[in-house]
DNA sequence: AGTCGCTTGTGAACGTAGGCACAAAGTCGC
DNA sequence: GCGACTTTGTGCCTACGTTCACAAGCGACT
């Protein structure tokens, strides 16, 4: 069974971005790639990057390398995006518009299956050949549409009333783009993205940086 | 030494979200607060609240908790956003306008310094006070303003150009948006944020529950 | 056919992170 | 002032993730 081991979340992650690496790649004519130069081009270490390809089975050439159709096609089975997954945005600020009109989701295996935002004003405008509507559509669409994925992109006080909607309405994932802590039961997943975070994050390093520098001297 | 211990990647990361849980607990008038009662807001076990916190020196008081004010003080003190840090962003296109709106960037410790695209018609454009600047500006302005951290919200080919100009011009931190991975040399630390990737990770698991499922029939 | 060089796939060792459980240390009530 | 109760700080153990190093496998060239 090739889903037979469990495979490690970072490994996980790690494989968004190889493919992510492998689409380019194929679009610059390369049929087939060795694991050093693959490991380059996503800035990983080579051992590393054959050890998260392994749990997928193995179905490189000894000697010659992976043919990047093939991996690419493991790699999108494995994420489940060999077809367009379905997602819906709720919130349709300033953020929300700048998601609503990225590119990048269709070309990546996302399909947005509706815009949704609790403003009067909003509903009802076009995005991107998207309509705005009203939450009360939100459960119908996602039922009808079969999608498994909400985007929160409200401000952090809406985010945990909006969650619950969405899991009512029967997403099983979300990403929260919303500086709140959403509290969900087990079988949903959620993941956050929070930009003051990452910034906190690489101001510690700035700090450690700068001690270090006083240190020396 | 307060500052001896090395303090692992993960706790730092966590350090940011409760530092921004104690500012809404604050807000809410709240004084003191238990390891037990902070790890609930924050989503995470009480104990590994307890053993990040304490990389940072022991200043709880038994019985009691921690009082709000020392905590935050700390956690901001070793995140280094005591004052306020300066970042520049490049790149004003739909993602770079929302991030520059963003009020979330003032309120948890940094300061825009600058925006810059190189885009002739954008070049003069005014957002939330600041002026979009050309890119020969950019070095001036790193210098001027103490910059450390750039954010890269520009196209993906245009990402390790962009990027190479940061560090030249001084910036040794960096959070890129760009689907693109960046090469730096090994004093910059970078950071990326790629909401495909994010999608593709809740897809996998998706999958995973989808496959589960099938199973028991 | 045999040999040589290259690349994969993985076992084993190491390092990092998570979580339990409890002694130490403080507060509060009496 | 004392005892009971609460909560911290941490030692230890388990699980996860990373890296090294190398045998096994494949193709190409002679
Ligand atoms: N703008 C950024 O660059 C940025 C960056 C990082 C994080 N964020 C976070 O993303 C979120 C959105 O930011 P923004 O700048 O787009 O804010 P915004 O105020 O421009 O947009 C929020 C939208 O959510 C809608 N909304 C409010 N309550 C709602 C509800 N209960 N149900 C449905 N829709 C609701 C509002 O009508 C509005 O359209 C915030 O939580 C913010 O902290 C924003
Ligand atoms: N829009 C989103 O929601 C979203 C989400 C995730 C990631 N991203 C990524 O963020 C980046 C920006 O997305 P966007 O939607 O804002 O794109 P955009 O095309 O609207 O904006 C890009 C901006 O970068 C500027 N630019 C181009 N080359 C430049 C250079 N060499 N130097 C300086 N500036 C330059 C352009 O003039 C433009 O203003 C892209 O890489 C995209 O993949 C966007």
């Amino acid at each position: 069974m090739s889903e037979g081991r469990a495979i490690p979340e970072a490994t996980v992650a790690r494989l968004a971005v190889y493919l992510r690496v492998l689409g380019s790649l194929s679009d610059g004519g390369l049929s087939t790639i060795s694991s050093e130069a693959l490991a380059n081009a996503a800035g990983v270490n080579s051992a590393k990057l054959r050890k998260d390809l392994s749990y997928l089975g193995s179905f490189g050439t000894r000697g010659v390398g992976y043919v990047v159709q093939v991996l690419r096609e493991q790699i999108s089975t494995c994420l489940g995006v060999t077809e367009h997954r379905s997602v819906v945005l709720v919130g349709v600020g300033n953020l929300g518009h700048a998601l609503a009109g990225y590119a990048g989701f269709g070309s990546r295996g996302f399909r947005i299956a509706g815009l949704f935002d609790a403003d009067p004003r909003r509903i009802g405008e076009g995005i991107s050949g998207l309509t705005v509507q009203g939450m009360d559509e939100l459960a119908a669409v996602v039922a009808q549409e079969a999608v498994s994925i909400g985007v929160i992109a409200t401000p952090a006080d809406a985010a945990q009333e909006v969650c619950d909607r969405l899991v009512a309405a029967g997403v099983t994932s979300i990403l929260n783009f919303a500086p709140a802590v959403l509290s969900v039961s087990d079988n949903v997943d959620v993941r956050k993205v929070d930009l003051a975070v990452e910034l906190q994050i690489l101001s510690f390093h700035e700090q450690r940086k700068a001690a270090g520098l006083k240190a020396v001297l």
